[in-house]
DNA sequence: CCAAGGCCTGAATG
DNA sequence: ACATTCAGGCCTT
């Protein structure tokens, strides 16, 4: 067996990638959209609602993404010590409404505010003899009212979590069409929605709609680029706009390859276990 | 096009 | 105690 078919479950999902999951015993139960998710440590996934969720990106050659994304040392010794580290599918519709909440947060309260709104408008189920709520679907959520939406404690963000949820049932924006965009098209497409900006736009798209070149940089891989890559992408101005971030990004998908997104992961994994932060 | 400021909230810091 | 800062940004001016 090949080292890369490994799946560390442990460290993919205490990687800042999703929010609603616990340790229960020998597995991880997590919701994710309209199912509930319980896997084992091997990555043996059962679910509520029996669908065969590629949840690992199994199909993805790690042997060669790793191959692919290892151009420098920072990144062979981050691929090295998060073996079976894996980019994670999600729900799009959670992941987006999850990175909406993440904005200007903090991960203890983002994980906070989506309990919260789930169990206020998500359907109660039970699997396997406990107590869950589904993530809401667009149409819940898009006819909730601003103050029901606020009370999950999610202060200004409100507004935009209702209208994005009222543009995916519209379907004015369509998660299948864009899985099949390109990335541009696709970040185009999704930065129109109130809340999502570049970084936002780059989680939702490498993390539920197949986008691996899409390298989400928020204040964490700003810190590491500065670390340990000032050479390569020196950037003059502190704050980036948006002009900055996309050349940045043109630079960095040069240097990693199209699957910058997994370098990102390993870089971020990294440098947040250093400072001992907190996951869930 | 860029820079600066404001923004819900609550835990952490002084 | 109490004020200020800060946290996985984004939007408006």
């Amino acid at each position: 067996m090949q080292e890369n078919c490994v799946i560390n479950v442990e460290n993919s999902i205490n990687s800042g990638q999703v929010f609603l999951w616990k340790k229960n015993g020998d597995y991880w139960v997590g919701v994710n959209g309209q199912d509930v998710l319980r896997i084992d440590k091997n990555g043996i996934i059962e679910s509520y609602q029996n669908l065969k969720t590629d949840f690992f990106r199994k199909n993805d050659d790690l042997d060669e993404i790793i191959k692919s994304i290892s151009k420098d040392k920072t990144v062979r010794k981050a691929v090295k010590k998060y073996v079976g580290l894996r980019i994670l599918k999600q729900d799009p519709f959670q992941c987006l409404i999850s990175f909406i909440v993440s904005s200007n947060s903090n991960i203890q309260k983002i994980k906070t505010n989506l309990e919260n709104i789930s169990r206020k408008f998500g359907t109660k189920i039970e699997f396997e003899n406990q107590e869950f709520f589904l993530f809401p679907d667009p149409e819940r959520l898009g006819k909730a009212s601003i103050n029901e939406i606020t009370s999950c404690g999610v202060g200004y963000r409100a507004k935009f979590i209702k209208e994005a949820a009222n543009m995916i049932f519209s379907k004015e924006i369509d998660f299948e069409s864009l899985k099949k965009s390109n990335y541009f098209e696709t970040k185009k497409s999704i930065c129109s929605i109130p809340g999502v900006g570049n970084k936002v736009a780059d989680c939702i798209m490498l993390f539920s709609l197949n986008k691996l070149e899409a390298f989400p940089l928020d204040r964490w891989m700003i810190r590491i680029l500065e670390k340990y890559y000032s050479n390569e992408f020196y950037s003059e101005t502190k704050t980036i706009t948006e002009k900055q971030y996309n050349i940045l990004h043109e630079k960095i998908v040069n240097h990693f390859g199209p699957y910058a997104g997994y370098a990102q992961q390993f870089l971020f994994k990294m440098e947040r276990e250093k400072y001992q932060k907190k996951w869930l």
